[in-house]
DNA sequence: ACAGCCATGTAACTTGTTACATGATTTT
DNA sequence: AAAATCATGTAACAAGTTACATGGCTGT
């Protein structure tokens, strides 16, 4: 949703063709996460279908503005008071591929984290470099720095993750999981274990 | 593609049917992240569609059972030797939220901070609370227990990284950028500042 | 002239997600 | 007998993403 509903936060602040869309979120995350012209379009065209925004004809440049109305303003103030959570349906997908990788009898757990361990190294180091590169003093770059110092923090606390897996791993030898039956039947019919563990 | 590269990976320890997918994944995941049955069925039939997996007549319990494929072993190989990389596509709605927040004239960036702030310190006690209040030596527990220290690392970066917002922007009063067209144009038209800012 | 950007759109597709229907079996 | 769980499926939809087509304008 955070697509559309910044589109949306920022035509509440006044009419806005599609392509200046672009331009308004790029510029206010920093360029860091690249949009695809054509979701602009997609997004309003579905914005609008949802009462959200009206689209005005063209003016005489050929730009297609389009407007926020009363039910989009709610929508937008809504979003803007209600803090995100992250318990319900937000998946992580690293958190979840350490957890499959550490309970699968096959594979290889700590390479997994090594391997992750690695890029997010390497990765945090990237971050820095360029956060330390570029100026954070106008709004544009205060902005982009404080998206980066998220990335740069979510990133030191993924490696302190990664560590204190592997150290609570080493801790327990014996955390892998055998496939097993969704429920145990005392009935007839294979007695537990089916999966014939082939693994790799 | 979590799900969907999860579901792969189990099914490489051997066949599984449907619900017992579920099971597995719940069980190597703390069931934190609740799966929706139907959701298991539809992504198995994607992966029959792209012959990762293949579906085997039911057995004499009416169980249906899915094996993977050689293509479907390869591509789980490659999900678990591959790190997760968190630059290109993957975005943060919080990161967004509040660059979106801190840079629209209208919009009250402290108390958008602030509100998400209140929710997060409460997100975090929570996560403490059941952390501590189950047993973690077992590989269930142990799995659980993983997850649950991810969701409390971020969550404590999550915090940090708000207070560092505030204190920045504290830093820099005239944070906020009105709109502006995606090209200053130095022909005929509206000179700039189309929006009209229409604040709320 | 031509390359490149500005600008609007369209079509197709992916993963995730939910709601619903159906029936068997098990538990209370 | 009723409620709950097991188990398989279907249909529809949401949001994100990409590839492509089309034109106008601009700078070299």
């Amino acid at each position: 949703m955070s697509v559309r509903q910044s589109l949306l936060a920022i035509l509440a602040q006044g009419p806005c063709y599609g392509y200046q869309l672009r331009h308004e979120f790029d510029r206010r995350t920093g360029s860091v996460w690249p949009l695809n012209v054509g979701q602009i379009y997609n997004t309003l065209e579905r914005l609008e279908r949802d009462g959200l925004v009206v689209r005005s004809g063209a003016d005489e440049l050929g730009h297609v503005y389009w407007e926020i109305t009363d039910a989009g303003r709610a929508d937008a103030d809504r979003w803007m008071s209600s803090p995100v959570t992250r318990t319900q349906t937000t998946r992580d997908e690293l958190a979840i591929k350490v957890a499959i990788a550490a309970t699968l009898p096959g594979s290889d757990a700590s390479a997994v984290i090594a391997a992750q361990r690695d890029a997010s190294v390497a990765h945090l180091a990237s971050l820095r470099g360029v956060r330390s590169s570029r100026d954070d003093s106008s709004p544009e770059g205060l902005a982009w720095s404080l998206v980066m110092d998220s990335m740069i923090l979510a990133t030191e606390s993924e490696l302190r993750w990664l560590d204190h897996v592997e150290t609570r791993l080493g801790e327990h030898p014996q955390h892998a999981l055998t496939l097993g039956l969704a429920v145990d039947r005392p009935k007839r019919g294979r007695p537990a274990g089916v999966g014939s563990a082939a693994s790799a």
